[in-house]
DNA sequence: CCGAACTTGTTGAATGCTCAACTAAATCGC
DNA sequence: GCGATTTAGTTGAGCATTCAACAAGTTCGG
């Protein structure tokens, strides 16, 4: 970098970023809010719950979970601990590598994920989907699968 | 909401929340591990930094830059203790308010920023503007102001 | 095979955030 | 004016996340 010029944003970038950070940071601590309010789980662990839900068997390898979630290794394992003392996970051996643990949903967790869903529902089609038009959404979805194939890809 | 049907997350939408919480997730993650490598402070505290340097006498009390960094008082009082001991701002009296407090951003506070904001905007334009174009932009902007209007107003 | 390199997942320390409780000062209502 | 309410900001406890270091198991090169 030494030598370039900074490229600056512009007054329309600048815009755009600062309202984009405003948006963004509303949703999120909106929405973990009330989760953790009615669900009592901060939005990144009923993420995990989620994903366990969907999985075959309610079941999912440690690196796939963190992988699904968008988290770091380390950050699901204190996470999972954190699950599995709450008892909505347990974890596992995994039977055909030995290093692996397996996390998967008990019943406790899937109830409390049942339980949880429809407040959820009903908050992110509160905040965000009944704000947009049709054709915004379809332009959030095209932005943001942009910016995922940028990011990681 | 007893008795009510919960409307679930049709398809399309499902799609474009993931996305979207994958995207700003990886987004947010990227400048905040760049900037606690290159300036050595995280996302939040880069943003009041720059709030200070862009106010009158670079000086704000401590509830306007809540607001304007759309954080919590008692995030900002926390963040405030830090940046202070890290010697970037220092807190004052207020002259007319005897309850209240004047952040004021120090030289070094300023040092600091001036040398950190040409790698954070690169990453910005990196991670954010580059990948779209310049009318994803335009609806990035538009969609995020109805959210933070919808969210906040 | 065997050692080097890599992968899987966990741990502890340090840091940041949230929530509730609190102090102190300003303002409102009468 | 004066008590009740509201507002400004801080504090501490508890929880979440990051980073670096680590243990244990797997895979790869020869």
């Amino acid at each position: 970098m030494l030598g370039s010029m900074t490229r600056w944003l512009d007054p329309d970038e600048q815009r755009t970023w600062r309202a984009y950070l405003a948006a963004s940071r509303a949703l999120m601590d909106t929405l973990d809010r009330e989760l953790q309010r009615d669900a009592g789980m901060p939005h990144a662990y009923y993420e995990i719950l989620v994903r366990l839900s969907e999985a075959p068997d309610r079941r999912l390898r440690m690196g796939d979970l963190a992988d699904a979630t968008g988290s770091s290794r380390s950050r699901l394992s204190h996470a999972a601990a954190r699950l599995e003392a709450s008892g909505w996970i347990r974890r596992e051996d995994c039977p055909t590598d030995r290093r692996g643990q397996v996390a998967a949903l008990t019943d406790a967790g899937h109830a409390t994920l049942a339980a949880a869903a429809p407040g959820h529902v009903e908050g992110v089609r509160r905040h965000l989907f009944d704000a947009l038009s049709p054709a915004q959404v379809d332009q959030l979805r095209r932005i943001s699968e942009t910016l995922s194939d940028h990011l990681t890809g």
